[in-house]
RNA sequence: GGGUUGGUAGCUCAAUGGUAGAGCAGCGCCCUUUUAAGGCGUUGGUUGUGGGUUCGAGUCCCACCCAACCCA
């Protein structure tokens, strides 16, 4: 990639031609009338208008130029005429190549074909480019390339540049939700010394000047309780998570979540919220052309590549809620009569695969997984899970092999845990001490020491953005909603 | 970690084991309202890396690198 081709040769040739001339290949500071978007509302008839972007399309008709000007907002086309900017410019304009940053001057005018063009009346460059872009037809087409150079994908792929302004609007509207309701946006450490709140494994890192270990973290549960004990009602964290695990089509080492938690709110409630934002956030992100506005139904419609819709998510409420229990038997009525040895027969009939290592309640787990959620696209709580699944939630008060959470599943993926979060330290103690097992310096003491100051009673919950977006998208990868997803270094 | 598929010009893609090609981009010429502008001409390659088989390898074999998909 760094070795020097006869295109770029060139394009270093054209650098010094017009240092060679006096000209300024990367410009200054350039005063427009806006974006490209905006210039083309300010747009008309003999309208003077001042515009930049980077050419991205190049009409020679002789002594005509008309030129693609595009930033992030839109696409401008200019008309270059010996007669309006001299032949002093002209010059300089046969130095400029595709992919080249301008400002340009001029009047508004429509073409033939009642384009509206701006007539330019003089130019500046503002950025030389030395390297081709992409194709203009196919764009970017090579999965790795739009990875490792993403400003290329955004540059050539719209559909790509659509998917990173609707996760734009996504985070900004969580916030805006959030805010509405009374949380606090609040920052607690990403760099801890004991990294609890899930069950992952850690990136280790080190600080220098205390001598100390420390691991970034996979997630900021136990600091966000820690504010609940402070006083705080409601409070939201948005920022990333690190688990240093497996990549997939679902994982990245790195990813963004929401956490919320509500005083004295239990998990019904939190699914209520939940329900209701992602409904909002899917309404404020579709296009609102073909949605009538007092219709309370929402559809999201996903595509493949040539348009044809793969797949449509009705997400009109009230979302469906089930308990665990009652889905297992939608799958087999007779699921919990059986023995574990039947329970294993019935899942090699099924075609769920199942490892003889597992645990009993890890079976049902695997017919639960492959049966229900991996099939389950609308959106669906399932309530009432056994407590095996979810050791740190508060037991149900009827049935104590029950705890007080939802799993919401869209999209045939686990979305948002809920839970009415257990504040009994000691309850609380006994259950970090049997998931460390011989690791008690896993336990994070300071966070038990807050929970005996007094927690309230509360409800909270976790929101994966990354497979929020993904599914408000019909993102097929993860790495598709993540401008730089991790991947190993080339060579 | 295992399996499958892929990596060819700047980009998008071709090429039975037999001279590595096309379109776009580039370069040159023509064209004063084009819209993937058009016409004529033309440059451009360590076929992911390293070995091997063969008279001959982009193609077959082995190892490695990177990626995608599936599985654990």
């Amino acid at each position: 990639m760094d070795e020097e081709n006869s295109l770029i040769a060139q394009r270093r040739e054209k650098l010094e031609a017009l240092r060679a001339r006096g000209a300024q290949p990367f410009g200054r500071a350039y005063e427009t009338s806006g974006s490209i978007a905006e210039v083309r509302e300010k747009f008309s008839e003999g309208a003077t208008l001042r515009l930049a972007g980077r050419i991205t399309a190049h009409r020679d008709m002789g002594k005509s130029h008309f030129v693609d000007l595009r930033d992030a907002t839109g696409r401008m086309q200019v008309y270059v005429h010996a007669k309006e900017v001299g032949p002093e410019a002209i010059e300089l304009f046969k130095l400029v190549d595709l992919g080249d940053f301008i400002g340009a001057k001029g009047t508004g005018f429509l073409t033939k074909t009642g384009e509206p063009t701006v007539r330019v009346h003089s130019l500046e460059l503002l950025g030389k480019s030395l390297r081709p872009l992409p194709e203009k037809w196919h764009g970017l087409q090579d999965v790795e390339a739009r990875y490792r150079q993403r400003y290329l994908d955004l540059i050539t792929n719209e559909q790509s540049r659509a998917v990173f302004e609707k996760r734009i609007a996504i985070v900004r509207e969580i916030r805006h939700f959030m805010e509405a309701r009374g949380f606090l946006e609040v920052e607690t450490p990403m760099l801890q010394a004991v990294p609890g709140g899930a069950a992952a494994e850690p990136f280790r890192t080190h600080h220098k000047a205390l001598g100390l270990e420390l691991y970034l973290r996979i997630a900021p549960e136990l600091y966000l309780k820690r504010l609940l004990v402070a006083g705080f009602n409601k409070v939201f964290e948005l920022n990333r998570n690190f688990r240093n695990e497996g990549i997939s089509r679902k994982h990245n080492p790195e990813f963004t979540m929401l956490e919320g938690y509500w005083a004295y709110a239990d998990f019904e409630k939190i699914a209520d919220l939940v329900e209701e934002m992602v409904c909002h956030l899917a309404r404020t992100i579709s296009e609102t052309g073909n949605r009538k506005p007092e219709s309370s139904e929402i559809r999201i419609e996903h595509k493949d590549a040539e348009g044809n819709v793969t797949r449509t998510l009705n997400l009109t409420r009230p979302w469906r809620r089930a308990r665990y229990r009652d889905l297992i038997r939608e799958i087999d009525p007779e699921w919990f009569n059986y023995t574990n040895e039947k329970r294993r027969e019935r899942c090699a009939e099924l075609g769920v695969e199942i490892n003889p290592r597992m645990a009993d309640y890890e079976v049902t787990q695997q017919l639960f997984e492959k049966m229900v959620e991996e099939k389950t696209f609308d959106p669906l709580f399932v309530t009432h899970c056994p407590k095996e699944l979810v050791p740190l939630a508060k037991q149900n008060a009827e049935d104590d092999s029950l705890v007080d959470v939802y799993e919401l599943i869209i999209n045939g993926q686990e979305i948002s845990p809920g839970y009415t979060e257990l504040n009994d330290p000691v309850t609380q103690r006994q259950r970090l001490l049997d998931q460390a097992g011989d690791e008690t310096q896993k336990i994070d003491e300071e966070f038990l020491l807050a929970l005996e100051h007094g927690m309230p009673s509360a409800g909270g919950f976790g929101l994966g953005i990354d497979r929020l977006v993904m599914l408000l998208t019909g993102a097929e990868s993860i790495r598709d909603v993540i401008l730089f997803p991790l991947l190993k270094p080339k060579r």
